[in-house]
DNA sequence: CCATAATACGAGCTTATACTCGCATTTTCG
DNA sequence: CGAAAATGCGAGTATAAGCTCGTATTATGG
């Protein structure tokens, strides 16, 4: 058995054909999505899921074997909508300097974070399991690695894909500390700033 | 009620006078760990942890109402083993240089997170709620304060108590990267040296 | 050494959540 | 239209985990 394939209790049982069924398993998700911030993922239950998109939870059953495919199924879509934001600025950064690049990056790393910040600390910080091995990181890192050959000229380091997570991990917990935990005395705009800082101090250091 | 009485759900019921239910606490608490490790914090639950500590349900339930406060509880005991090695690097660190500082103690944070990598992934990485306001953050956190304003001649950015927190976060990640997350092509030792870079590029950056 | 308190035990009651299945409703399409 | 397929329903059952309580065992101290 190839090891791409997906665990059987991540995936979906079943594909909808029709249009409403489409909208159901789209509810299925909000629903999901609803209940997990607003209970937390040990607190949240199919049944409850279930009323809160407005279904029974026959029809969920139908098309999810149990509450992790919820989980992983919202997941990948909140995925995809983190990369494009992320993709849209990446497009727009070719031909800046290394210094833009990473304003302009981090920006956009704010910004894709600030979307749904109670959902992204819920997905990241409570769910254990949770596959993310498929894409979004991998994804990402290697846009960043690419970034980083264009400004090969400019940084130190010579390994550029342990560059790449490096700076990746130090993004995502300091966009973490600004967003999903912030504090009156430690506006985000302050640690935009010394988020580049740091990135940029530890690209240039020689 | 003052909010910095414990939550009943985890504290201990009562505690242990003579020896033997010392010892019962402390058997519960090693089982707690087994357990979280072998199958993670959602399939961990009280009659497993009782067994596995050579103790019945109902001792376990005369002194933890729950597996909230197992988990609690050992999570504590955690932290002060790790901060027992930090404490004694940050005293062994007195008089040296900002570099040779920042070198020392990014490896007893490494060292630390080796006692039991796998338990800490499981506490820090697979159990929602948990209480980390009490204690080894904030007191780390003014550790790192303390020796910073002690090189503040040689660090650029101005607001230390910030710039603690930043740093705290970038160690903490990138040790994770490198204890939690081994992997061949990403060698301790490597990673040390781009943490050390990486922090000292973020103070020393004018 | 006895009385009393502390500790330990674990079968079994309770509760929460997972999940099914037979039937109702809606859509598709010849 | 009418049959067959797809979708939707939710009361009801199964299971796993939480937790108690009556009883047995061990320690304390007078």
């Amino acid at each position: 058995m190839p090891r791409s394939r997906k665990s059987a209790v991540t995936t979906l049982r079943k594909s909808p054909r029709q249009e409403r069924s489409r909208d159901t398993v789209a509810a299925i998700l909000d629903g999901t999505a609803r209940v997990l911030v607003r209970r937390g993922y040990a607190h949240t239950n199919t049944n409850l899921v279930a009323r809160a998109a407005g279904v029974s939870v026959g029809s969920l059953y139908q098309y999810f074997p149990g509450k992790e495919a919820l989980v992983a199924a919202l997941h990948e879509r909140h995925a995809r909508d983190l990369l494009a934001v992320m993709d849209a600025a990446v497009a727009g950064a070719s031909g800046l300097s290394l210094e833009e690049t990473v304003r302009a990056l981090i920006h956009a790393v704010i910004e894709a974070h600030s979307l749904d910040p109670e959902l992204h600390r819920v997905l990241e910080g409570e769910v254990p399991d949770l596959d993310r091995s498929d894409g979004l990181d991998d994804v990402l890192c290697e846009r960043v690695h690419a970034l980083l050959r264009a400004h090969r000229a400019h940084i130190a380091p010579t390994d550029l894909e342990l560059v790449a997570q490096v700076v990746m991990r130090i993004v995502d917990t300091l966009v973490h500390l600004a967003v999903i935990e912030p504090r009156a005395d430690r506006p985000v705009r302050a640690l935009e700033r010394e988020i580049v800082r740091a990135v940029l101090g530890y690209l240039e250091r020689r």
